[in-house]
RNA sequence: CGGGACGUAGCGCAGUCUGGCUAGCGCACCUGAAUGGGGUUCAGGGGGUCGGUGGUUCAAAUCCACUCGUCCCGACCA
């Protein structure tokens, strides 16, 4: 009967690449590592970048665009982020069918650039702080790569920000932490850590790194967005400096933050079952489907036109559309809308339009529901809301599932081999105990949570005296 | 970059070991008809430089050499 996707419990990575075929929300490109964005799939970044870039500029954030070539003598300015990205970088030698005086790097981020624009705009704390965001893609060269999870080339956004002092900047950086929270939980459904990255495993070039951490139903981790707080590091490695109220110069503080199309793999891994993508309600670019139902030729015109007329009565707020195709079996269609995700399906039959009702049929559990033409907006909107609530806490009960708390190595061990989740330890803090553990484990320090309980205790490795526990676990 | 597997129609594969008729199957696609509340059925049809190059041979998808590419597993990463 089914066909085409791969079970969870078969095959993970084959279910996740034939979910994204079955809901054509990517294609392989002919350059490896890079992918086609169908329209399903760019539909949703749609969404996703509306409702981010919302609460940007809510925030007092101004989208701007900074340019794609970076000459390759700006990235070797920070000592840090060149060691951390000249390996993945793309360098442009030729143009105008001539070698370059200076190469080109695509850009792999646009600290770089950025800061070197910055030095030319802050003069005086008046200048600050600078608030940018920008949407855009970048180029890393990935030696092993998925589609949205890891790409070469990849659409995000990228905030920089300028400011006077380092408490500013701080609370920028956990300013934005919060959006992505908020965008990941009360959007996308996915619950997340939120927490501090280790040392090792923080950004190149940032002081410290936050992030959330979300579980995969795989029991991977997955980093959803990242907020930095880059300290002056930028403002040293450009000398960008501002005169403060006293008169003196100072070196401006600095924060960097993103999001990237990696949130569509979240969602996917977090929400989708057997039968392909579910998408949550707030995110769906569709998020009713209608599907007329016909016996022969008569009655057609009239199903039709009552498919019309309770289409329009869910108004503009919720989107939906109606799929009228007459090409293809019913069962085809709910199959086929099922696997795009879509969190409400609306089946209208003769017998619908005789007795004034709809059949409506959740995407996350299957249920019927028969409602009357005048109750279908309500019902609806309601349902779309419990759909949400229902994801939400669905991901929520397997994170709780697949978390330990764990202090011994052994168990620690066992766990992150067989079946993976979070494991919650002790760690004392050290890199070298980071690095053995993961050499052993093939775990990391996911995140220092920010809400750590303030236990004290040993570290699950070397037993030296811990403060509060991490995260660990598998990652993508 | 190391280990493994694989390139035959849009996709998934058989055929390759043991060279030999017109290169085949499923899905998808096209035409027609009947269907239509969970991937509808029947009939007909189109589509291939067998990844590429070179070699062996009367004869190569099949054997040999080289080459390009993809996927999976590891080290690196949003």
């Amino acid at each position: 009967m089914k066909k085409g996707i791969t079970r969870r419990d078969e095959d993970f990575s084959r279910w996740y690449t034939d979910v994204i075929a079955g809901a054509r929300l990517a294609d392989y490109a002919p350059v490896k590592g890079c992918m086609v964005i169908r329209p399903n799939g760019y539909a949703l970044w749609e969404r996703m970048q509306s409702c981010l870039d919302r609460m940007f500029k809510e925030t007092g954030h101004e989208n701007a665009y900074f340019p794609l070539l970076i000459p390759e003598s700006f990235l070797h300015k920070e000592a840090e982020h060149v060691e951390g990205f000249a390996p993945e970088c793309a360098v442009v030698t030729h143009g105008g069918g001539k070698q370059l005086e200076e190469r080109l790097v695509i850009r792999p981020t646009s600290e770089t650039i950025i800061w070197a624009m910055y030095k030319k705009w802050i003069m005086s704390y008046r200048d600050l702080p600078i608030l940018i965001n920008q949407w855009c893609n970048v180029l890393r060269w990935e030696l092993r790569t998925r589609l949205f999870l890891r790409t070469t080339e990849f659409l995000w956004q990228e905030g920089h920000t300028a400011h006077a002092s380092a408490g500013e900047a701080e609370e920028e950086t956990l300013r934005i932490l919060d959006i992505y929270r908020t965008f990941a939980e009360d959007y996308s459904a996915i619950p997340v850590v939120p927490g501090r990255k280790s040392e090792r495993e923080k950004f190149a070039g940032a002081v410290h790194t936050y992030t959330i951490e979300a579980l995969m139903q795989d029991g991977k981790a997955l980093q959803a967005g990242t907020s930095h707080f880059l300290g002056q590091n930028f403002a040293k490695a450009f000398d960008v400096t501002f005169q403060n109220r006293q008169g003196e110069q100072e070196l401006v503080w600095a924060t960097s933050w993103g999001m990237s199309t990696r949130m569509i793999g979240a969602l996917i891994m977090t929400h989708g079952d057997d039968q392909g993508l579910i998408l949550p309600p707030r995110l769906a670019p569709t998020a009713v489907v209608f599907i007329p139902i016909f016996k022969g030729q008569t009655g057609h015109a009239e199903v039709l036109q009552y498919v019309a007329q309770l289409a329009a009565s869910l108004g503009k707020e919720i989107p939906h559309r109606v799929d009228a195709r007459e090409e293809y079996t019913p069962g085809w269609k709910f199959n086929e809308w099922e696997r795009a995700g879509v969190p409400i399906r609306v089946e209208v039959g003769p017998r619908d339009v005789q007795r004034g009702e709809a059949v409506l049929v959740r995407r996350d559990t299957g249920e019927k529901i028969t409602v009357s033409e005048e109750g279908l907006k309500d019902r609806v909107a309601e349902l779309l809301d419990d759909i949400q609530r229902s994801l939400y806490e669905r991901a929520g009960r397997f994170r709780e599932e697949h978390s330990h708390v764990v202090d011994d190595y052994e168990v620690f061990k066992e766990l992150i081999a067989d079946e993976g989740g979070f494991v919650r330890s002790f760690w004392c803090g050290a890199g070298v105990c980071e690095d053995q553990i993961k050499q052993e484990t093939m775990a990391t320090i996911r995140c220092i949570p920010l809400e750590d309980g303030g236990e004290e205790g040993r570290c699950v490795r070397c037993n030296k005296k811990a403060h509060g526990r991490v995260y660990f676990a598998k990652a993508y």
